[in-house]
DNA sequence: TATGAATGAGATTTCATTCAT
DNA sequence: AATGAATGAAATCTCATTCAT
């Protein structure tokens, strides 16, 4: 029931998942027990209905990225990019921060936050690959770039860390632009290398 | 009591905050209920006790970063830095992840893991701002940067997404060095300008 | 729940405050603690129900006293009067008993218990005053009067001592109209005089 | 040990039986746990020691108390008697008020209460009965007599109701005197008569 | 004698879930 | 479909008592 999700959504993101009482939700919803395990099978189903929307909105991240060229028209994809990023965000920020308590506990959960992250996570490795061949860390340059976003929105969202949704994008794409696609460079006249890279041994 | 503090690292480490029943962490000290509450005077003040000691950790991270310069060097003292980062967040990381999941609910700990985070992320803009002037934005910057490294170690110990420290450490230094502390400069013949700054009206 | 109260009663009266049980108290309103937790927020809160009812009816009988004049209207007069306390006291005695036990620990209850005292002892000392003027220890034969009348029925109750209500009444009325409402009189020929009053520093 | 012992004394009477703990008892007494079961088997023990001696003391009363005649000796000494009694009250109040907590829950301590309540009031039946020949309930007189004096104790020490120890002791003896000690009299020209006696069957 | 840290049985309380209406 | 009173398993917390030192 459409009445309930909106609950939901409103009672955890006040809450937090383990605080968040049935009661609370049904209340909010101005139903009864009975009519939640009617569409819902436990608290766990409702929320997971409102994280698999969430979560499949991020994942629909992964596939609007096009390649990126380490020019003003990279910068200008990356900002629409991160812009989307920080919309979906913040629409789908509190269930996202109630999932991150939570998928500590469930394994299906845990699975499903796990995949979207990989999903993204590959795609970013992917653009950057084509602008600064990775090796085979490729995966982590990618989950470093997600990282700062999701983490930099949840400190938004979270501890109203007050900055403007426009300064927010500011920094994100300047930093997500720089720090991932543009190739190692020449600085106040010397060459600044890369650290060479080490063959990796199996992990 | 040490056994008391080790066992409750382990078991919220394992479970997460809420999820941790204090008979778990009691049988993992192997001693009882009533020595539990001896000590603590519930649950969450033992956490509080693991927390306080992992802020302290943390902060002093923003005592030990030095300045930056856009060069070799510059990059060789994120790195010390960023490996610090990385070997605490490995000591004290389920704490950190346990209390992402508490914060929510407790004004003191959300207060005190927001004071460090607006801390370090301080001690950061500053650095940033001796080699690339920023303006009002500055605490962004910082927080963008703590951010993903936080992130990116979360993911590391929660997911096990299989990064070798190593690894880790070098795609962290690379990021936070040229995305936070190299100056705009030219790509591919063409000058890659920063987008404008508007002035910002006071917030 | 109807069936909660009257539990509570049984349990109390058998058990007293302190070593009543939830438990019990479940057990013997046959349901379960998870209802008594949705009728009463916790033991005390039963108990107070219980014991405002007790408090209630004690108080009218504050209002049912009219004058008593030193004959043997005024005799019987009391004895109506009297028997009513004895069957109130029967009836709510087991109430009373364990709030004797509890006053202690609870300003709110002892307040009330305080109230209805003083209440029922002013209300004596006003119709004693009608026939032996009173100084200013009014409140003091109130209270005397009142003290015999409920420890006495206590003692029946609690230490079954073997008092019919018939004696039991018999004896009440002999002591309360004989000893709080004759004038001080001749015995055996001598004038048996009241020790003179002395005036009273304000206390 | 004596400090114990003192000890008790004053928590009890600040917090009653059941609300004491033997840590707030150790720690009045500045010893420890330890010692404190070096001497007593357990907190009860304790009690009962100091409920003894309260006892002891009002038993004695039993003894002391001479032929009352219904005259001004009589009264004088009622009022001897009844001082007595206010000041072993005033001594041991805050014992035998915990008592009544507890006797409920002590089959020893309910009989030791029982008995010397049966004792003083049999006491004073006998000397009732040596002015107002009594029939069988005799004791009901003695009980009667005794409540008031006790009640009326506790209130002033547990309600604090402000009766001075003057005007306790007059209230008390002239409702001792009159209420018990005097026979039967005309009032205001016509015989008041006793209500005639039954014989009562055996109970 | 004296100590006080440790114990654990047992009490209270919560809340997701069920089910008769 | 909808209700909400009832449930009881499971958690937290207390405190009288013990015992090694």
């Amino acid at each position: 029931m459409q009445r309930l999700l909106a609950a939901g959504r409103t009672v955890f993101e006040a809450q937090g998942f383990h605080n968040a009482r049935v009661d609370d939700i049904v209340k909010a919803a101005k139903t009864s027990h009975g009519t939640f395990y009617l569409y819902f099978s436990n608290k766990e189903d409702l929320f997971k209905a409102l994280a698999l929307d969430a979560a499949a909105e991020m994942e629909s991240l992964a596939a609007s990225l096009g390649p990126i060229t380490p020019d003003d028209d990279g910068r200008e994809a990356i900002r629409e990019w991160v812009t989307q990023f920080v919309d979906i965000y913040e629409a789908h920020g509190s269930v996202i921060r109630a999932q991150t308590e939570w998928e500590f506990n469930d394994r299906d959960l845990g699975k499903r936050a796990h995949s979207t992250l990989v999903h993204i996570s590959s795609a970013l490795a992917a653009r950057i690959h084509e602008v600064r061949p990775l090796d085979d860390h490729g995966l982590a340059e990618g989950l470093a770039c997600l990282s700062m976003l999701e983490r930099f929105n949840y400190f938004r969202q979270a501890h109203q860390v007050e900055v403007s949704r426009e300064d927010a994008i500011d920094t994100l794409t300047r930093a997500v632009f720089e720090g991932f696609f543009v190739p190692d460079r020449r600085v106040a006249g010397r060459r600044v290398a890369a650290r060479p890279r080490r063959v990796r041994k199996a992990g």
